[in-house]
DNA sequence: GAATGGTTTAACCAACTGGTTAACACAAAA
DNA sequence: TTTTGTGTTAACCAGTTGGTTAAACCATTC
């Protein structure tokens, strides 16, 4: 391969994050997670990405396919990204200080998507069945099984699995869906609630462990 | 008031639920709580409330000012029921339990209204500031002291209140908000599910004071 | 340099949306 | 009985919306 030769291969790399899809996706992931469906406008989207209207339908063919392509792959990204942080190899307090701390973080750089996709699948439960049979996603079982076994170690207090489970992911995505209301209720400006969400990463995983941990 | 009177006053009292403006507030509910601001359409309201489209402007000029009427007062009723059940004159830990288990049950009588003001405060956050404003509502102060207070007679462990508060409300909202994700990842049906949260009213008050409670 | 085929555009369209209007109904007041 | 004011309706309207189309663009191939 000659100089031209990798000239021309970084060129078409640089390149491939600016395709049109890929200015059209991006441009509908931010109006999207912010009107949601009902209230977001083709029009603005294609404004957004600096393209024709007409664009989005060659692209998509409809509202709704370009729509799906952004739930899909916001459903799928998140979940795959809790699956991974609970599927990391550490005894179970451990495993939930790990999980709390980077899933507090990641929900802190996705501020918007956690709100986004329970706003849209209150608005069509039927959604998220569709991404789970078809993207084949189940979290939360090898998670059940750590409890289970902590449990019967007595390493932690007996606890329904699932309400444990619930628990942990209630506390860390609840102060980020809830931002508007919690900051404003408790007399927060945009930063200092960013710090108090950035302390519950020490906090929540104390909160847990407290409560369940045999001393 | 002779009984031709009283008659007439019971009638009337009687159709007081049944005013047009009442009907059409009821319709609009329903409607709002499950498609949205967005999502919702004037002449399905008009048509829940078995009416004339004409009759909606007629009563509350535009689809904004009807909106807006169904919105604050389920943010009124909401966090002053939130506040009614914080006030109450208990210890702490005794008011905890009180308010975990009315709170969760009062969610399960009304289970769109959390879903809808989060999702209608994410899509304009500042509808909720004029709730607080005009309103004048000021949840959590009360409950902030009665912390403050259990911290330093050494009842509970030291935590910021305010993280203490939100984890109270969290883990009662959260399974609520995200019932159909959370119903289809553990795999309940929608009667297991409400009993699923049912149970959460021991569980979560279990969980909070098995972690904050000095021995 | 003509033909090809994917990409892009401006103009267009039918359906829908929130909102208006003018006439009508009807009970209470005059 | 007439008048008056509130409640109600059907028909209408202008602006918006998702979606289409036919022509133009442009790099590649023959």
């Amino acid at each position: 391969m000659d100089d031209e030769n990798i000239e021309k291969e970084a060129e078409k790399k640089e390149n491939l994050d600016k395709t049109t899809e890929k200015q059209i996706l991006s441009a509908a992931k931010r109006i999207f997670h912010v009107k949601g469906l009902d209230g977001a406008r083709m029009q603005e989207i294609a404004d957004e990405a600096g393209i024709n209207k007409a664009m989005l339908h060659y692209y998509f063919r409809s509202k709704e396919n370009l729509f799906e392509a952004i739930f899909n792959e916001d459903c799928v990204g998140f979940f795959a990204k809790l699956q991974e942080l609970i599927s990391v190899d550490l005894p179970l307090l451990a495993k939930i200080e790990y999980f709390v701390e980077n899933y507090i973080d990641l929900l802190l750089k996705n501020s918007y998507i956690p709100a986004f996709i329970l706003n849209e699948i209150h608005h069509n439960p039927e959604r998220i069945k569709n991404v789970f049979i078809e993207k084949g996603i189940h979290p939360g079982n090898r998670f059940i099984e750590d409890i289970r076994s902590a449990i019967s170690l007595g390493i932690i207090n007996p606890i329904d699995p699932r309400q444990l489970i619930i628990n942990i992911i209630a506390l860390c995505i609840f102060p980020v869906v809830a931002r508007p209301i919690v900051s404003t209720v408790l007399n927060f400006d945009d930063d200092s609630y960013t710090k108090f969400i950035e302390s519950r990463k020490k906090e929540v995983s104390k909160f847990i462990i407290n409560s369940i941990k045999i001393n």
